[in-house]
DNA sequence: ATGACTTATCCAATAAGA
């Protein structure tokens, strides 16, 4: 089975590529995030074969996963999934919202979840605590889908799991995406039994992400924030970041991660 | 250079991204 996830930062920018890129690739799984838009375009991705399970509020966030190998038991958001509360004029009417971050779906015998993590803004910002919050949260409701069979999860986390995982660590100082409590949440998910699935690169660093600004893709200045976590249940035979997804005409600033995989039909 | 792009939205200036 081959899954993939891949940030397309606005499905509706980016259907062409996507349905070239499906072409080309043919995951039977794909997990996408930042879909920006309430309503997904779908008549292409089902004429390719492809269902669609999307949680999408509108201008941000959105997130979806495509199969082409059964769609079950689709979840929109996880248990106890925590809400942000934007600024509001008035910060008393600022009500915490539950984001279109997360979608859960059984496809082929595989539990697999597309997530969006909150970005966390800045260290400090009311932002990054929601960004842990929800990460302890996100942890809680999925151990028992771990423990049950084959499980994947899989999407834009927002954070570099080692120094390895950006271009210059000292550029990194004091931002978000780097720091030790991210990088502990991350440990903490793994704790369940999941394994930090590292593509090889094609070419380069084996980043996912380059900023558009600056020629940071053409000068190698990525990080790799698009993660797979997968169970004991799950045999990976072959990983690797699509490079090539981020060049050329119009692309998402982050490239998709597909992963090559068999369920060994035991749990972990 | 507290920037550089790109996106959707109140279609124009803004918020957000990481």
């Amino acid at each position: 089975m081959r899954v993939a996830t891949w940030n397309v930062n606005s499905v509706t920018a980016r259907l062409p590529r996507l349905h070239e890129w499906l072409d080309l690739v043919e995951p039977d799984v794909l997990c996408l995030q930042e879909t920006k838009t309430a309503d997904f375009p779908s008549d292409g991705v089902e004429q390719r074969g492809y269902e669609v399970a999307h949680v999408g509020d509108g201008r941000w966030n959105g997130v979806a996963i495509l199969s082409r190998v059964g769609l079950e038991d689709v979840t929109a958001a996880f248990a106890e999934q925590p809400g942000y509360a934007n600024e509001d004029e008035d910060a008393l009417l600022a009500v915490p919202v539950v984001e279109s971050r997360a979608v859960g779906a059984t496809c082929g015998g595989l539990r697999v979840w597309s997530l969006y993590v909150p970005n966390g803004r800045s260290v400090g910002h009311p932002h990054y605590d929601y960004k842990l919050g929800w990460l302890t949260a996100l942890r809680a409701a999925l151990a028992p889908e771990v423990a049950a069979g084959p499980f994947v999860v899989t999407g834009d986390f927002n954070i570099a799991p080692t120094d390895d995982d950006v271009w210059d660590p000292a550029a990194f100082v004091g931002s978000t995406h780097v720091t030790a409590r991210e990088r502990q949440a991350l440990a903490d998910l793994r704790a369940l039994g999941l394994r930090d699935v590292e593509p090889r690169a094609l070419k380069g660093r084996n980043f996912t992400y380059w900023d558009y600004r600056a020629g940071m893709f053409h000068k190698g200045m990525g990080m790799r924030i698009d993660l797979v976590y997968a169970n004991d249940a799950v045999t990976v035979t072959d990983a690797w970041v699509d490079r090539e997804a981020r060049k050329g005409t119009g692309p998402s600033d982050h490239a998709p991660v597909v992963v090559d995989l068999d369920l060994t039909n035991r749990g972990p």
